[in-house]
DNA sequence: TAGAAATGTTTAG
DNA sequence: TAAACCTTTCTAT
């Protein structure tokens, strides 16, 4: 489930987890074998996200993984499970209670140790992120307000902002009424400060619910905990089902290679 | 139960 | 533009 949310969570799960311990790592896949001896028995110092990317900090050399589409990482205390399928990587650790902690990550897209000027140019191509500061409405309007791209585009360029993904794209569009369409530099810059806002609102429900939940319904819901997971969402994978808004059939087009959705009649511009 | 689609990005052509 | 990644979830049968 790796929009900037996710990454976030395991972050600072793996942090409280690993952090200032020794690590067992292993590649039982054998892909990242080469960087798993390189790592295997360092102590990590800290794990950090931004945007979709995760960092672990060895001490000077840098573990990245990207978790891509279908990349995910299974996490537990005890003993390991015996490794199954294509076990890219796990890490085995005394936890901080004196009881083992491991991590198994599969599928990512990335998952390599990188030289720290590597770090720097996936940071300095990396937009501002919702999740690290209040303050990127500016710095992403910057690219939005002058560009003939559809802000459904632009919203999925890292490179404006960092973190969101199909999901936030769709979501934040509709709370915003704002056409998927409708070219960036068409949103005025107090439109787009609200929809910035919005994310930053939207995306730490995220990190603190561990999952996408956007609808008003799930903003009274957020602190008794259960939502539906039909009721979490006005758009997303939402076509042909009525508005929640305005009974109008939601509708859904390729953009980018991915499929959006949006209500016709609540986005029409 | 099987097959398709998917919360994403990079690389090759 | 298409393929690769090779898991999880959703949908159709």
């Amino acid at each position: 489930m790796p929009e900037g949310h996710t990454l976030f969570r395991l972050a600072r799960e793996q942090s409280e987890l690993f952090a200032g311990r020794p690590v067992h790592v292993t590649s039982p896949q054998g892909r990242f074998a080469a960087g798993a001896a390189l790592l295997d028995g360092r102590v990590v110092e800290e794990v950090t996200s931004y945007g979709k990317h995760l960092f672990a900090d060895f001490g000077g050399d840098v573990l990245h993984v990207h978790l891509g589409l279908y990349g995910t990482y299974t996490t537990g205390v005890g003993d390991p499970p015996p490794p199954r399928g294509a076990l890219r990587m796990r890490w085995v650790a005394d936890g901080p209670k004196g009881e083992g902690v491991w991590t198994d990550l599969r599928g990512a897209t990335a998952c390599d140790v990188v030289p720290q000027p590597e770090v720097d140019a996936i940071l300095d191509r990396l937009g501002p992120d919702p999740l690290r500061t209040r303050r990127g409405g500016p710095l992403s309007y910057a690219r939005v307000g002058r560009s003939r791209t559809a802000v459904g585009a632009l919203l999925m360029d890292q490179s404006v902002l960092a973190g969101v993904g199909n999901v936030y794209r769709a979501e934040v569009l509709f709370r915003q009424r704002i056409s998927p369409f409708r070219p960036g530099r068409d949103v005025g810059a107090e439109e787009w400060q609200a929809l910035w806002d919005d994310l930053v609102v939207l995306m730490r429900a995220g990190v603190r619910m561990g999952r996408i939940v956007t609808t008003d319904r799930a903003d009274r819901s957020r602190r008794s905990g259960a939502v539906r997971r039909e009721d979490a969402h006005y758009v997303y994978r939402r076509t042909g089902l009525p508005c929640r808004i305005c009974g109008t059939e939601v509708r859904t087009a390729e953009m980018v290679g991915r499929n959006l959705y949006w209500c016709p009649v609540c986005q029409a511009t």
